[in-house]
RNA sequence: GCCCCCGUAGCUCAGCGGAUCAGAGCGAGGGACUUCUAAUCCCUAGGUCGCAGGUUCGAAUCCUGCCGGGGGCGCCA
């Protein structure tokens, strides 16, 4: 695997350790500094050494320089040691050649995880309950959702999609007796669902006031989980399972479950209703299992649900919870612990909220009310792209505010745009030289160019390298959003490239036009990977 | 009362397992189209990183308290 920065900071620890006299170094940080004047790459090793050593950290960073001079050779064109004892490298024009030169050959798996450590994860998102289509809201959860499952994926592991979907209980009650009054052609209920779908629904289902109960549900179910599956589709997210609540109970998974924590005397008897112990396990009170009246909770058929995706062996089970869910962690953690389960391998995210904005008033969606935008709607609004990217900008730890107005008036502005253009301008260069000749252009030796780089060409080849870096960031933090940083800032140093090196025509201007090529090649394909990890297309002329 | 998230440039936010991170986009003002695609580029503006303590050689970043905003606290799902 091409990783040029992961080796140099190889270089830095071992010859800091060699410095040290041996022994495991603390890791320091190799980072991009600002100001060019401090080199190509800064580290803190000095600094951290010092201490254990005794010694300044800028007499440490002296004699790591001088190690490293020796370690790199020509890669490495001088070291500097500044401030307090920062470390700041200069790498040489050869060293940029044969690391962009090296994610060349690392082909598509440029910036993959190897999959020494592969892990099966399974992660459960958007789940909205089967009583109306997807919400703006939910989708969110599904750009999430699906882009940290491409992520996961290409950091090198096995990913399952999946889809809880809770076809039972009081909601569905409710759905079912406001369909068979729309169906009657009036009004539902005021506990029921208000949207206008549900009219449509009941007109697909005629009769609805004489079917059985139970088999209006399953067909109510199928009806609005076809919308969502078509919905998601289009929303380029494809899960691999979903998984019946109704199902856990009609496989006696549910009861099963329920006498193993009973073995296992987590649960007691209070009030009439059942209860598990879920303060033994960090709770800050006990919750029902079984109301009163004989109903199981919510709670029973998901924890019979956890214990059914734990059951499938996964290293990882990983759930993405509305903000409205979050009180809910505890005592799902403290079931998944009752019944054996290992704390380090559940992993419950929670999305915040995302609210819109329309004529600079927020509006809550509610879906039993009836008042909502559809992900369908806001798609064919501003497009998969620009909603996908416009979903996936925030960290989903942050409430996101969604201004409809802006997004459609920006649509030509969204910032998605951009890093998209910069693929196709790349595409229309590569175009412009002839697919033989870029063929001869990577076949060339790229690594062994004599070209003095332009400090344009120089950053973007930097920023390249940052790639892999960033592909294990957004995976181990579970962070998509910082892919779209990334790739803006990989679009921009295209920009001041684009403007500052002629490709097609090099030569005119004392270029090395196979080099240039190569680099543009290399962008193209970053930008084009980055992109879809967001599941974002990467058009090839706008 | 308890719990979760947030408070960074006019706006929306990134950065938050400490240092060389004070940043991006939009908005505002000015400039560049006989272009390897101007859906672009360049320049200007402006912030005591909510407040107060603490830890540290060093804090937007970690800890505590406070203030402000959003959300959640059911034998609903």
């Amino acid at each position: 695997m091409s990783d040029p920065v992961g080796d140099l900071l190889s270089a830095v620890v071992a010859t800091a350790s060699a410095v040290r006299g041996g022994g495991p170094v603390q890791p320091p940080t190799l980072e991009r500094p600002s100001k060019p004047d401090f080199g190509d790459y800064s580290t803190n090793v000095a600094m951290l050494l010092a201490p254990g050593m005794g010694q300044p950290p800028r007499a440490i960073a002296e004699r790591i320089a001088e190690g490293l001079g020796e370690r790199l050779g020509n890669d490495l064109g001088r070291a500097e040691v500044a401030g307090p004892g920062f470390l700041n490298l200069f790498m040489s024009d050869a060293w940029c050649c044969r690391s962009l030169a090296g994610t060349l050959e690392a082909g598509d798996a440029y910036g993959a995880g190897d999959r020494s450590g592969a892990q099966r994860i399974n992660v459960e998102f958007v789940s909205a309950n089967p009583t109306g289509p997807v919400t703006v809201a939910s989708g969110r959860h599904a750009a999430y959702g699906d882009s940290l499952c491409r992520i996961l994926e290409f950091a090198g592991n096995d990913v399952d999609r999946e889809y809880y979907v809770n076809d039972r209980g009081g909601q569905i009650e409710r759905f079912v007796a406001s369909i068979r009054a729309r169906g009657q052609g009036e009004d539902p209920p005021e506990d029921g669902y208000q949207g206008a779908y549900v009219v449509e629904v009941a007109q697909r289902l005629p009769g609805a006031a004489e079917i059985d109960g139970e088999k209006l549900a399953r067909r109510a179910v199928e009806i609005m989980l076809e919308e969502v599956r078509e919905t998601l589709a289009r929303f380029r997210v494809h899960m691999d399972r979903f998984s019946s609540e109704e199902a856990l109970h009609d496989s006696g998974a549910v009861a099963e479950v329920l006498d193993r924590l009973e073995e296992r005397e987590h649960v007691y008897p209070l009030d009439g209703a059942v209860w598990l112990r879920t303060t033994s396990f960090g709770d800050d009170k006990d919750r029902v299992l079984m109301r009163s009246n004989g109903e199981l909770t919510y709670f029973g058929s998901d924890i019979a649900y956890h214990e059914d995706k734990r059951a499938r062996g996964y290293d990882r089970v990983i759930a993405v919870w509305g903000a409205d869910h979050h009180g809910y962690v505890a005592r799902m953690r403290a079931a998944w612990e009752a019944l054996g389960g290992d704390p380090e391998q559940l992993e419950l995210l929670i999305m915040q909220l995302v609210s819109l904005i329309e004529g600079g008033q927020r509006a809550q969606m509610s879906k039993r009310g009836g008042e909502f935008v559809t992900l369908d709607d806001l798609v064919e609004d501003i497009g998969v792209d620009a909603t996908r990217w416009f979903l996936l900008q925030r960290s989903h730890d942050t409430p996101l505010d969604l201004d409809l107005d802006l997004a459609r008036r920006r649509s030509q502005d969204n910032p998605v745009y951009y890093a998209q253009y910069a693929h196709a301008r790349i595409a229309s260069i590569l175009r412009r030289a002839g697919e033989e000749r870029v063929t001869r252009a990577l076949a060339a030796d790229v690594a062994g160019s004599a070209e003095e780089l332009h400090r344009s060409a120089r950053s973007l080849v930097k920023r390249l390298l940052e790639f892999p870096e960033e592909v294990t960031e957004a995976a181990e933090r579970r962070a998509p959003h910082r892919l779209t940083t990334y790739v803006t800032e990989v679009a921009q140093d295209f920009s001041a490239f684009y403007r500052d090196c002629k490709v097609v025509g090099a030569a005119e201007e004392g270029g090395d036009e196979d080099l240039r090529i190569a680099t543009c090649e290399s962008t193209r394909r970053v930008i084009a990977r980055s992109l879809d990890l967001l599941g974002l297309a990467a058009p090839a002329e706008m």
